[in-house]
DNA sequence: TATAATTACATTGTGCACGATTTAATTTTA
DNA sequence: TAAAATTAAATCGTGCACAATGTAATTATA
């Protein structure tokens, strides 16, 4: 058998591991937000911007709508985002935070901390997985 | 707004999407050969094993039983693997690659460079990356 | 050696993730 | 400007991923 097939060789199995590992890490940290990771991300860019439709949120985030579309319904009935349509383009949904859902960024403060503690790499060693991971997105874009 | 909740800070985003992505590649490669990038990874180990209960490969692939499941099931009805349950302890399903499923192994051969092509790192770049993932892995036993 | 604890796998329910298709609104073009 | 093309979301179907629970087999223990 040739050693390209053994697991041990794969680059994106360490890949897909790490990422369902922090994710499920996101998970405990979440929990007591009532978040899930998906949510929590698209709260992210929430906080970042003031107004955004799905369209622009799926590109930040790298999902379609057909992932959006149930996570936001969900978020609204949260009471942490309003969806309404936009009155220029009708086609467009317009995202906004509530005021539980800004209430919600300062509750959050620490969870990049405690996500953080449980991943046991130097700051160099971090930023320079940061760099190799956006290296292999951007080329994607 | 504090930048250690800006997406473009969070470590674990890139991760996240890059593992997506690659997966996603896989899927157009692995199409071909009635493959999920889930049943193929399965595949992976069962080629490197003889015989593997579902525990062990569960403990190889970092998944438990309630994927692995319709994994194998699948798998089966495909007839790439046999399930059947072990004599010595009846607890344990045995699996076993089928004729079809060695001959698989053969007609994946390109996989590795197919995907390996799509991503854009250096050979050092691409250990460093390996090396850092698998350092955050370890951790986690 | 009965019973309690453990183990291996299966089942159930929830939540993505995404390809494909649909629908409605808007824009382009013949 | 009416029809065609495009666009933005929503919907549908499939396949994980995993927590929690169930079940049957095995092992440990009182």
């Amino acid at each position: 058998m040739k050693d390209n097939l053994k697991l041990e060789n794969q680059l994106c199995f360490p890949l897909y591991v790490c990422s369902k590992e922090i994710v499920k890490k996101y998970k405990s940290v979440l929990d007591k937000f009532d978040l899930t990771y998906t949510q929590y991300i698209v709260m992210i860019v929430m906080w970042e911007e003031k107004e955004i439709n799905v369209k622009n949120l799926g590109e930040r985030l790298y999902l379609d709508s057909g992932t959006l579309t149930p996570v936001l319904k969900k978020l609204e009935s949260k009471n942490f985002i309003k969806r309404t349509r936009s009155d220029l383009d009708e086609r467009n949904l317009k995202l906004l935070l509530t005021e539980k859902g800004i209430e919600l960024m300062d509750k959050v403060q620490n969870v990049p901390n405690e996500i953080g503690s449980c991943i046991n790499l130097s700051k160099e060693e971090a930023l320079q997985l940061y760099r190799l991971l956006y290296k292999i997105l951007d080329n994607k874009e």
